[in-house]
DNA sequence: ATGAAAGCGCTAACAA
DNA sequence: TTGTTAGCGCTTTCAT
């Protein structure tokens, strides 16, 4: 390896102290135009790279945030994580990112990765299995910030960017019941996520709000994956009376749901109606096209690092304790897959 | 903030030197072992974090890898991100993601961000613009291995993990004129792109080796999109005669155009059979689901990333130099949407 | 506007 | 097996 150049090379070559080329490196207003000039142009002739990990250690800040997410490969948190780096690099950030595997054992072991990495803040959607957050306790002791996204922690003082689950799936539901539905089943995924839990509840107060009665047979939690479909389908078609309604908690479950029903001659909307979530782009790919909630997800992968990086420089990070939760707008994209009353 | 514990606290606390303490926390040997657990215990109830910028300060090391890709947001690519990112993480490395936005600009400025932030390897997938290598000539001089994966650059000496695109596009150019296709238009993106110039190439030779002639007009290089199906649609409804073929380079846009002929009642794969490229999830959820090349996105994550760490250690990165092109198996997947042969 | 000196926390020679 | 010493390259008082 090549010997590095420092601003010791280019105090030598300039004839000044290092001292005054840190300051014109950093652009400090106290040096003279001309000298930061000829500090300048001496650091690009010698070829000057600055050595983030000494003033890192110096200054006490890496100038990097980190991301723990469930999984990498989703829509959702690969769009989310776009709008982050989007942010991120606009600010100078760096973005270090990892993935929970849905497992809160190497979340813990995410965190302490990032926290030894000593990233300026941390952004967090939670594994499915995490009931607590003492592992971010180093991060609270040293004040260092952190922020939840999608899935946040319940019961605690973080920040948290979400969107109104309970309020999405109220109107999904009441949609579907304004349709016509007269048993409407709800696909989610694990309940001890507050994504989940939330939408559950909306789920029940629609139904409530409309006079059904709630009935636990008509709620499945499980891994939401592409091969749901076959597994739900079997599971609803044995129910009595058939439901007519579905709201599935991604879309990518939901076609798969679409495809399972129409492989076995099930119209879909007109024997059951479907209603996905996220508005990934496969919701406008399958036929009839899925009825959803439109989710921002870029838009929170900017408002998160934006709120983060907002913060860093606060001594005391006040305003993002007491921020306690930012809720953006979702909506119900209604399409074909759930317009039953041109049937009813 | 809080006072950083550092090794010389423990070192005090329990009555040795910072080296040996320094050993002990690095599992060097030549520790005895109860002073190593007396050490570790001490670190342990002090709450010591190793501080990674003084030792990459040190050791010239940073344990992170840099990625750069054209986008976050596509899943082929979030695909091969979580590849790479199981293998980082299991073999301690971190991982500092950006995009370059499709754009040589920004590419450029994320290479020197990532040589300035000292990672101690760079796996890239180009931006369509970049037509060489030059910005990554810092990386080169101080003998940091860069690897490509995907969209390699053409006429170099980098390592590049790869699949065979014109044997992929020459299978399934093949495959359509042996399903009675006779006219088959190529949609693909930027030709200054490897992967979509090879592509081009498998096209043209299997055309000639099945006795057809290349004409430029069924080519069409453009954005691929979600949006495409439209305008390509649009655009080949206007040939004469019709194309009977539609081989489009990745599944989000074939998609798309399967769509927009359905929209006009043309049907797949009776009027027009397609074939899309990647294998996506959205392959196997339109109608007909979509024929289709497989590409191993996330074996390819793994793969490059494996190469990458196993020749950090060489202080002369020879072998990665000499293996030149690792090329990953992919193969055509056929459905319904090319299965034409029962109406010919 | 510039400089001298100290030190961030760690590790690697070298010595014992 | 353990310790001494020096220094990685930078920034930041404090002084001039």
């Amino acid at each position: 390896m090549k010997k590095e150049i420092t601003i010791y090379d280019i105090a030598a070559n300039v004839g000044l102290s290092p001292t005054t080329v840190s300051r014109a490196l950093s652009n400090h207003p106290r040096v003279h135009v001309n000298t930061r000039k000829k500090i300048l142009d001496a650091a690009k002739l010698l070829g000057y790279q600055s050595n983030i990990f000494a003033s890192s250690l110096r200054k006490r800040r890496s100038k990097s945030i980190g991301v723990i997410v469930p999984k990498l490969n989703s829509p959702f948190q690969s769009s989310v994580l776009a709008g982050m780096e989007k942010i991120a690099s606009q600010s100078g950030y760096n973005l270090v990112i990892s993935q929970s595997m849905e497992s809160l054992e190497k979340e813990i072991s995410n965190t302490n990765i990032m926290y030894n990495s000593r990233v300026d803040g941390l952004l967090v959607s939670k594994a499915g299995t995490t009931d607590n957050i003492e592992h971010f306790q180093s991060f609270f002791n040293k004040e260092i910030p952190v922020l939840f996204f999608d899935r946040v922690p319940e019961n605690n003082h973080c920040t948290g960017v979400v969107i109104n689950n309970t309020q999405a799936i109220y109107d999904a539901t009441a949609h579907l019941i304004k349709e016509g539905c007269k048993r409407i089943v709800h696909v989610l995924g694990n309940l001890q996520i507050n994504v989940y839990a939330d939408r559950l509840k909306g789920y029940k107060y629609a139904l409530m709000d409309h006079g059904f009665v709630f009935n636990a047979e008509n709620v499945i939690s499980n891994e939401l994956d592409e091969d749901l479909g076959e597994r739900i389908v079997k599971k609803i078609l044995k129910l009595n009376p058939r439901p007519d309604g579905l709201l599935v908690s991604n879309d990518t479950s939901a076609a798969s749901c679409l495809m399972a029903l129409k492989k076995r001659g099930i119209q879909v909307p007109k024997d059951i109606a479907i209603v996905g979530f996220n508005n990934d782009l496969i919701s406008r790919m399958v036929e009839p096209n899925l009825s959803t909630i439109n989710y921002p997800s870029y838009h929170m992968g900017e408002v998160a690092m934006k709120n983060l990086i907002n913060h860093l420089g606060d001594e005391q990070q006040e305003i993002l304790q007491k921020t306690n939760t930012i809720t953006l707008r979702s909506e119900l994209i209604i399409r074909d897959s759930s317009k039953r009353s041109s049937y009813t």
